[in-house]
DNA sequence: GAAAAGTAATTGTATCAACAACTACTTTGC
DNA sequence: GCAAAGTAGTTGTTGATACAATTACTTTTC
């Protein structure tokens, strides 16, 4: 459209450094809201959560652990304590993967799954009290459209 | 539109639910390639940036504790091993607040400001590259509005 | 105007995440 | 088929952040 307005293709405008800080402080005030109500009712860090979601939605409820750390944006160090201490308080296994010696899956226990079962609603109202009630129809699309348009072009993503 | 389609007001349907899984990830993305580039193009935590931009902001390049902490979404006792570091640094230093002699200033020093120019290019680069060059300029003003509605509808922000 | 309540900042401590180095295994190359 | 290179996962260590308790001061209350 209009370059060469002192509004050229690539310029940091006010809009565009505008919407950087709103986002940026949107995800601190929604993700630390939700660490602390996930935390005060059911006693269960985010992080946790995030593990038991990718073991139920994946086949078998399991996963190889370099993916699910992929999947919960850990590092494979990081997984690796986090599955320790899940482990420890009995929500998920470690089992071989077979034909290969040196990968494990993280699998889901019954334990586990129950502790999602009994915990999930009290986050997914948390998400949609302090994101997705705030949008309209309208806008929840546009924003998915935007948001995920803009995961696609980097190359960022695929870390 | 259609509501009673099992898609109520309210209800975290696919939308709303794919665009908070694209602003985790965008989020999530965007601030780590950030960090590493401006640890590796100026040997500066991305922290220690938003401390600086802050103190450059303010009148006289300087913010009470308590008021920095809020601004760069810091917890007290967090900012205030942050800003030892960065003293230490001799980015900053910490000034008696006249009239009250609890509190005290961060301000900004020589070196920090000299600091902050040498670097802010590069970082602001990465903002646009990452994140502002990914919007057209139609969706930089819907994100802008979009995501700024989201934060004055809750009372989360003012945490 | 002294005691109680409140506030700014710091410090003790625990947690938790990352990087780098390591172990164990698998694949490739010759 | 053996050595070299690559890959999955774990462990040693360090750094950084938060919460709770503490210190120092200020404001309120009676």
């Amino acid at each position: 459209m209009a370059e060469p307005t002192g509004d050229r293709a690539g310029h940091l405008d006010a809009e565009r450094l505008g919407a950087w800080r709103a986002f940026l402080e949107l995800h601190h005030a929604v993700t630390v809201a939700l660490a602390d109500e996930l935390e005060a009712e059911a006693g269960l860090p985010l992080s946790w959560y995030d593990v038991l979601v990718q073991l139920e939605e994946a086949p078998e409820g399991r996963r190889r652990m370099q993916d699910l750390a992929d999947a919960v944006l850990f590092s494979a160090s990081g997984l690796t304590r986090l599955v320790d201490r899940m482990e420890r308080a009995g929500l998920v296994e470690r089992r071989p993967f077979p034909g290969d010696r040196r990968g494990s899956y993280a699998v889901l226990t019954d334990a586990g799954r129950e502790r999602l079962r009994a915990t999930s609603g009290a986050h997914l109202r948390g998400v949609r009290e302090h994101f997705g009630d705030r949008l309209t129809d309208a806008d929840a699309v546009t924003l998915r459209r935007i948001l995920t348009g803009m995961l696609a072009t980097g190359a960022d993503s695929p870390s």
